[in-house]
DNA sequence: CTGAAAGCGCTTACAG
DNA sequence: CTGAAAGCGCTTACAG
């Protein structure tokens, strides 16, 4: 490892000087200097110790992901499509702006505070964490924070970027109402936040011309159900009658159209299916699964740019910032 | 931020005493200071600032984790469920001991030279690194480094954490031979690496009795093909007769299927398919995909006390690991 | 058993 | 325009 000092010494000058060309404190060092350095720099490949960095700018530069449940959407969170995507996008980011991105287990909220303080971390960008553990997270560590994907209770303040899951849930709703199937249900695995906002788009869709559409069809698929195919069994009639149903990921709507697959249901013919989150694999779903697509890019610089804002007490103008999303059309809907 | 000083001045001893009971070093200190000290420690809260400890230590304790191609097997490499499964591993294992994990962009060679020495990163594990860049990466960074399932060229001294392809291809070889499937083909992306040895494994199990298994049976699906359909379109003769298609992966797999089932084609009827990799949601394909699964977190483990062997200067007794491999049966393979 | 001191690699007032 | 010096938080010989 080559040091400042060991530039220095090459140079014949202070480690002083070549900490000002580094900086480019054009003002304090002569041209002639400053060539001559800037050439032994790059000669030398010198690159700074971050250690050191840590300790005299009193900053890591380091932004932590963390996962506040280790399961997501009934997979382990990492493995969802989408967390994977955004962080490979928001590593270009930090990269791209000289920021390095750490990765903390979110299990424990105590092990957070601790890596995040060893570590003089930047910011954190936090996965599902329930409400509860966010607050003793801020309670503890007094970091700039931007939530993934939150919709806390009321007046309880903290940065957020998402997705408009309202709209997406309206784009379905509106999507099946145009085909004529005025009645069809809403699943999802929770009854807060995405899943509901969702439901409330869908739900308005589904009101448009003055149709109500109650809380009956707001369904809810236990996600620790051990055996989803006997939910399929007991809801049959339930469902043919309903003619579509709406789910509030891909993962649930493929798996049911392997259920019902199974108990002799036609798709779409018999029952339209509809997912959330255009994941990789269901464009092979059949009938290819018609959902909704977010810009994972779009979230990782928005959610980025948001923590950079947080960090440098920029002036923010909107704690919660949601992104667009778009209506897949496929196959696994048919008119009514 | 309280520091070592601070729990000394607290105490009432020097930090080289605090630094001493931080460090088990019981018979430099007598038990009642110890306790004393312990007490305060516990009770402010303290954790080291890792920018100091780099320092002193010349160790961060981070690995890093960096991604050679951006894409890997036709999508993002962060997306592919297996990579982003070990990560999470990854970083489960690490924690337990005391690592931490840092993501580093493996699109430049240089860029991970800076970022590692910038760090003092203690080891490195490569995905998808092709063997020139490792080359370039080793000659301008000496640091420890694990690769994931590599494939170099012989003689080329590396360390490496894979999975049994061989075996892999030869249970689907195997499986389809038992299945009176001798005339399947195999297709992948590459004629390389994992795709290699998988092939040959596929091939020894279908020569089992004196069969042969000509190279004419390994199929290059061009993994820039724009136009998918018209590859099926075009073999789908040859891919009838053959009666069964085993795949490198379940993209492909998947991705076979629908375009089979577009032209007319009945899964597992007229041609059975396998994948290789297990992806979350290939179970509801139609018909659900056979295929080989690896064991992930086993993986990660295996590669994780790898490379702390290697960090720590310990006897490795393998270069070169496999994790093993089994076989999903499901119902995309129909007996002939 | 305890602590003073040097050193890790850098930045940043400050003096010249 | 240039550099000596203090300081960031820790560890580690070493002296007592």
């Amino acid at each position: 490892m080559v040091t400042l000092q060991d530039i220095a010494d090459k140079v014949g000058v202070s480690r002083t000087t070549v900490s000002n060309v580094l900086h480019g404190n054009t003002k304090r060092v002569s041209k002639q200097t400053m060539d001559k350095i800037s050439k032994i720099l790059e000669q030398e490949g010198y690159v700074p110790n971050m250690g050191s960095l840590i300790m005299t700018k009193n900053s890591s530069r380091i932004i932590g992901l963390t996962l506040g449940s280790s399961t997501f959407h009934h997979m382990h969170a990492l493995q969802t499509p989408f967390i994977s995507e955004f962080l490979s996008k928001l590593q270009l980011e930090a990269e791209s702006h000289g920021y390095y991105v750490m990765i903390i287990s979110g299990k424990e909220v105590s092990s957070v505070v601790d890596i995040a303080s060893r570590w003089n971390i930047d910011g954190l960008i936090l996965f599902a964490f329930s409400e509860e553990k966010y607050r003793l997270l801020t309670q503890k560590l007094n970091k700039s924070m931007v939530l993934i994907d939150y919709y806390p209770s009321k007046g309880f303040f903290h940065y957020n970027v998402g997705i408009d899951d309202y709209s997406g849930g309206y784009l379905i709703g509106d999507y099946l109402y145009n085909n004529n199937h005025k009645s069809a249900l809403f699943i999802a695995e929770t009854k807060k936040d995405s899943d509901y906002q969702r439901w409330l788009g869908f739900k308005d869709a589904q009101e448009q011309n003055g149709e109500i559409c109650t809380s009956y069809r707001y369904n809810i698929l236990n996600p620790h159900l051990s055996d989803v195919k006997s939910y399929y069994q007991t809801n049959l009639e339930k469902f043919i009658e309903a003619r579509a149903l709406a789910f509030s990921s891909d993962y649930r709507a493929m798996e049911a159209m392997q259920n019902l697959f199974q108990l002799g249901v036609n798709i779409p013919d018999d029952i339209s299916i509809t997912g959330f989150d255009d994941s990789l694999y269901c464009k092979f779903a059949r009938p290819a699964l018609t959902t909704i697509k977010q810009n994972v890019r779009l979230k990782a610089q928005l959610a980025f740019s948001q923590l950079l804002k947080i960090i440098n007490n920029e002036l923010i103008t909107e704690a919660s910032i949601h992104s667009p999303v778009e209506l897949v059309i496929r196959n696994s809907v048919k008119p009514y």
